[in-house]
DNA sequence: AGCACGCCGACT
DNA sequence: GTCGGCGTGCTC
């Protein structure tokens, strides 16, 4: 007996392995098995639902164990060549098992085993059935008569309308169809295609959006990578809607990648303006049929535009015309936790690249990696320096906290340039990245500090809500009145949001004032809500954390006050000084974008630091400079690459042993290899479990990547791997 | 990941 | 004497 022929499927698991199985059964499953269907298999004693990556000529697995494939789901791939061969390139870089990577291409519902395509049983009467009804045929048949009239005047009924329309239809309409007077068919809803319609034509573009418009034009139909670097206020989002018009114009297909979509329903409301097409959502909020009708709609090209966050960029898109990653420095298109741990922004790239088309990232703060490859010459820098309209920049000042004494974190210059701002009629933004009354509850007699059981942090006081709560593990209790270990008096120490919020009511007695953080923001609404109050005039002053700088214009804000812009320069994290800078110039851009200009005051205790002073008299590309050349000396990335080994476990040993086992595998780094580490990990102890990491530094990207082909599977092997969680990542954007 | 099999403590 | 803990091993 020769050799049986295999398919080689991939399972969700985490196996960085495909199985063999042998052909479904031809009486049930005719139709041929290719690369990219699901197919419903045996494993083990479950069934499970799996991707069939290829198929062969034979089987290394003895033909006696080899199962047959039970279900062939898909009558044509749900994945073609190009997403599978994506999904591969991307299995192979993140070093996770392709099982894995396959599944987070799909939604939930197609991982069980739902229909790809949605389809709708649609009737129509044929013309024997129409000349029939104008005879006022059937005669002595009234539902008969009646379904037949109905579908004489409705075209196209879908069995749904039916429902509705004539009650009990089907025994009518199965006489209908004997007698040949009406018929049905199963319609793919893509085929249902609506016309692409620029509702309103957008206006004259500024010379730098037409330039950098017409470059990015001039490269549709190849592959060119290009940073649209934009100031806030500049118009990022009608260069992008530009290049979509004739993107969609070309008959092809625009997919737009977003940090957070709850974060930035504006992009979304600007796209849906301006073009009257089908646009299919895809975010982290919707339901699994929200979901799959979102991806159906992508799937089947009914969709023009496909707009969504990190896991849209392996949304399918028929004839893909161009890629847009917005506000591309964000950290939230790196996925850290959990499983496959990817960079949708850096997957944008590589899906342009192969699939020839433009990728257009844009920001107006890059990140240092972008600019990188400016410099390199392997992207292109498309500049928007000046802001619509008359708003000029924002001038920008230091404030020196220790020579300004201050009300409850706010310094005298600043509360003195608040009332300015207020008194000339303006608005203003106060911002610190913490949330909560104070990060801090301390006892005034013997030094306890309320800590967290589980985490090695400090509990924060939630003043109103009169808990302590951990911003970590999300532990929760009710606030002490008196220390639990001397009885003596406690107070809160440090500012928050919240705390802020009270002082600036009592300094601004009479004052409208609206606070933006987590804790507000609870429902779908509430961002609304305290959008309204801002626009309309009716709050004068907007506390925020960072939820205030994503994407969200405040047209009459003057003046923004950065509270604290400390933490982040002496971050042990070499990328802490690029995410606050990015920050402040993402903040200190909400000022003064209608026509009254903007200034900014950040207050800090290091006003002499040279990351703040190369941002204030250079702005961000004079940091990125400095920045850059400080990682060169260095050699971090972008000069280096890194992959970081991440664990947890029950004790802080065993978390630190699987490590060490997992490097001394290594004996002597291979040339142009370091490995750092391991260490605990800078806040150790998280809801319980401790953390540590190994992190891997390689000169360039393929030297790394041969010392992980031929370390990982020796790590994997190790016992002391089954005692702990752990995971890879590579290309990690925070490093603890 | 599931889900088995397989050897050691507190219960009917 | 059993129910059940999670260590180890396998799934085409």
């Amino acid at each position: 007996m020769p050799p049986a022929r295999v398919f080689r499927v991939a399972l969700d698991m985490p196996l960085k392995r495909l199985f063999d199985y042998l052909p479904p059964d031809p009486t049930f499953f005719a139709q041929p098995v290719e690369p990219g269907m699901r197919v419903r298999v045996p494993f083990g004693r479950q069934r499970l639902v799996g991707v069939v990556m290829s198929s062969a000529d034979s089987s290394d697995v003895p033909q006696e164990r080899l199962k047959s494939i039970l279900e062939v789901l898909d009558p044509s791939p749900v994945l073609d060549a190009a997403a599978l061969e994506l999904l591969g390139w991307a299995a192979e870089y993140y070093h996770h098992p392709i099982g894995e990577v396959l599944a987070s291409a799909l939604p939930k519902a197609l991982r069980l085993g739902v229909k790809a395509a949605a389809s709708e049983e649609r009737w129509t009467a044929t013309l024997m059935g129409r000349e029939a009804c104008t005879r006022g045929e059937p005669r002595r048949a009234p539902k008969q008569r009646e379904l037949l009239t109905h579908l004489v005047q409705h075209e196209g009924t879908t069995a749904e309308a039916l429902n509705e329309a004539v009650p009990n239809w089907r025994d009518a309409a199965r006489s209908l169809t004997d007698r040949g007077w009406i018929d049905s068919a199963d319609i793919p809803i893509a085929s249902i295609e609506k016309p692409v319609v620029v509702r309103t034509p957008g206006p004259e573009l500024r010379e730098e959006q037409r330039t950098a418009v017409e470059a990015v034009r001039g490269a549709l139909g190849h592959f060119g990578a290009f940073v649209l670097h934009g100031v806030t206020g500049s118009g990022k989002t009608e260069v992008y809607l530009r290049l979509v018009e004739r993107v969609l114009e070309q008959g092809r297909r625009a997919l737009v990648l977003v940090p957070e979509i709850g974060l930035t329903p504006q992009l979304v409301g600007r796209f849906r303006d301006r073009f009257d097409t089908p646009m299919a959502v895809l975010h982290s909020a919707l339901t699994d049929t929200e979901r799959l009708m979102a991806w159906r709609a992508a799937f089947t090209g009914r969709a023009r535009i496909v707009l969504g966050t990190r896991s849209a960029v392996f949304a399918p898109v028929p004839n893909l015309g161009i890629i847009i990653v917005d506000e591309e420095h964000d950290s939230s298109f790196k996925q850290h936790e959990g499983g496959f741990r990817y960079s949708a922004r850096d997957l944008a790239v590589v899906r342009a690249q192969r699939a020839d088309v433009p990728v257009v990232l844009g920001s107006a703060t890059p990140a240092l990696e972008t600019l990188h490859n400016v410099g390199g010459g392997r992207y292109v820098r498309l500049p928007l320096q000046h802001r619509a309209g008359q708003a000029e920049p924002p001038r920008m000042a230091l404030v020196d906290l220790r020579t300004n004494a201050g009300h409850a974190g706010v310094s005298t210059p600043a509360i003195q340039a608040i009332e300015r701002h207020l008194r000339d009629d303006g608005q203003v933004l106060v911002f610190l990245n913490r949330r909560g009354y104070a990060p801090t509850l301390l006892c005034t007699s013997c030094g306890w500090i309320a800590p967290c059981e589980e985490c090695d942090a400090r509990l924060t006081v939630h003043m109103s809500a009169g808990r302590l709560r951990c911003h970590h593990c999300g532990a929760d209790s009710a606030l002490p009145s008196r220390c639990p270990q001397c009885g003596f008096a406690v107070k809160p120490v440090g500012q928050g949001t919240e705390r802020i919020e009270e002082g600036l009511t009592t300094l601004f007695p009479g004052v409208p004032l609206v606070r933006l953080d987590r804790d507000v923001v609870r429902r779908r609404g509430d961002m609304e809500e305290v959008m309204r109050r801002m626009a309309s005039g009716e709050a004068r002053i907007l506390v925020g954390t960072q939820m205030v700088t994503k994407g969200h214009d405040f047209p009459n804000v003057t003046l923004v006050v950065v509270l604290n812009a400390d933490q982040g320069l002496f971050s042990t994290d070499f990328r802490a000084p690029e995410r606050l800078a990015q920050t402040v110039v993402q903040v200190a851009g909400r000022a003064g974008r209608g026509t009254k200009p903007g200034e900014v005051l950040i207050q800090t205790e290091f006003p002499d630091h040279p990351l703040l002073l190369s941002l204030l008299t250079e702005g961000y590309e004079g940091f990125a400079r400095t920045a850059l050349t400080e990682r060169a000396q260095a050699s971090w990335p972008p000069f280096s690459r890194l992959a970081a080994v991440r664990d947890s476990a029950k004790t802080a040993e065993s978390a630190l042993e699987f490590l060490t086992e997992a490097r001394k595998l290594v004996g002597v780094p291979p040339r142009g290899l370091r490995l750092l580490g391991p260490v605990p990990a800078a806040m150790s102890k998280r809801a319980g479990r401790y953390h540590a990491q190994l992190l891997i530094e390689g000169t360039d990207r393929s030297s790394l990547h041969h010392f992980l082909d031929s370390w990982l599977p020796a790590v994997e092997q190790l016992q002391s791997a089954r005692r702990v969680r752990w995971a890879l990542d590579v290309d990690p954007i925070e490093l603890f």
